[in-house]
DNA sequence: TCCGGACTGGACGAAGTGTCCAGGACCTGA
DNA sequence: TCAGGTCCTGGACACTTCGTCCAGTCCGGA
């Protein structure tokens, strides 16, 4: 575990045996962390699987999810390393005697032996299957363009004379069409929509605190 | 182990010492026969899965799918028991010292125990509701694990153990398939292969130089 | 035991990404 | 016509990701 030794909180006492019995159940694959919420920080890590120590910032959108639930229970929920790891996620809101939150826990669990183990049992001996052949789309600016052309259709004026909702509109369909996990996808967007790259950043922005306004 | 006691084939003594280590090793999801291919019938059998017994006619058409082949070995294929339980079968064609056919070897494994770990594992902890809903390709991770997988499967060795010439025609596969336009694909590709960031870089390169020599 | 090829982590410059800001275009009401 | 908005823009910037390179390590074969 490492903790930050110069303010031993109280929540980290109340938390710490759960969330060490926790990372010693699953082992070296499963990283436990205590955030603080209100101030996003991390309060104590357990199992760190990236360089994350005690008083970082939260960073990984840990927090990010918690949209209104029934339980304070969320998850799982798929996270991506920067390693390429696949991690399940699960977090849950501790609360204290009061009711009132006082910490996030988050355990992160790599997949990828599990990933792997999996796939070594499902071919062993297996007959030799037709390969899922599964192509992506090839050509993905022919999409945006598409998307984009439809939707001007469906106003009825040219791309020129869009209006700030309009694009909105537009780029929350390409957004929903998957468009922007594609390398360099943006600047083609932003050419194809007659805005600049910064526009585009910036309603894309937009459109993200709207969908979660935090 | 069943046999005909009272025609010792002196084919059964021949072959029976290895049947009986592959019975052995395989535990008992395993059925190993020998056949009698010229007279259809089953010479020996260990781990019977079904009812047949030594002298019994062959039944099962294992002997069917032997078409021409420049070894003497086919398979594996599938199987469908009539309890409903998929069987991964292959056979051999075992050659007397005069190099004629004189009996042929069937193992049948049982997939069922074997399908139902791989489920078990890949749903472990899995993801309820994965990320957002999209139209393009929502979990194209997903889809790196599948090809990976299916080719693994077509290889029958684990991708740990993947030669050279093999993770070449993964990556020639899925870069076929598009992953690489998506943005953070490359470190999620080489830890599914089990390989680092720089060599499948390299291994890259060497594709697309195969391809275009210059 | 040594050798050579393949793989690795680390380092690095190049490219791409996302944010910020000081203009400037445009609209709108006075 | 002007003042005060709003929105967009190009450019500058820090940061991340990409792709390459290299010295060191591992491993199988002579």
């Amino acid at each position: 575990m490492e903790l930050d030794e110069s303010t031993p909180d109280p929540r980290v006492r109340l938390w710490s045996p759960v969330c060490q019995a926790v990372a010693l159940l699953l082992g070296p694959y499963a990283e436990v962390v205590l955030h603080d919420a209100g101030r996003d920080r991390v309060l104590a890590i357990w199992n760190p699987m990236t360089r994350r120590a005690a008083g970082d910032p939260s960073l990984l959108g840990e927090l990010d999810r918690l949209e209104p639930s029934a339980h304070d229970v969320y998850g799982p929920y798929e996270k991506l390393l920067a390693d390429g790891r696949r991690l399940s996620s699960v977090s849950a809101v501790l609360r204290g005697p009061d009711g009132e939150p006082s910490a996030v826990l988050c355990v992160n669990l790599d997949r990828t032996p599990l990933d792997r183990a999996a796939a070594l049992l499902a071919g062993f001996a297996a007959p030799t299957a037709p390969r899922p052949e599964a192509l992506f789309e090839q050509d993905w600016t022919e999409r945006v363009h598409q998307i984009v052309g439809g939707f001007v259709r469906t106003r009825g004026r040219p791309v020129e004379r869009l209006g700030r909702e309009d694009r909105l509109a537009v780029l929350a369909e390409l957004d929903r069409a998957g468009v922007f996990t594609v390398r360099r996808a943006v600047p083609v967007v932003a050419t194809a929509l007659g805005a600049s790259r910064s526009t585009v950043y910036a309603l894309l922005a937009e459109l993200k605190d709207r969908s979660d306004p935090r």
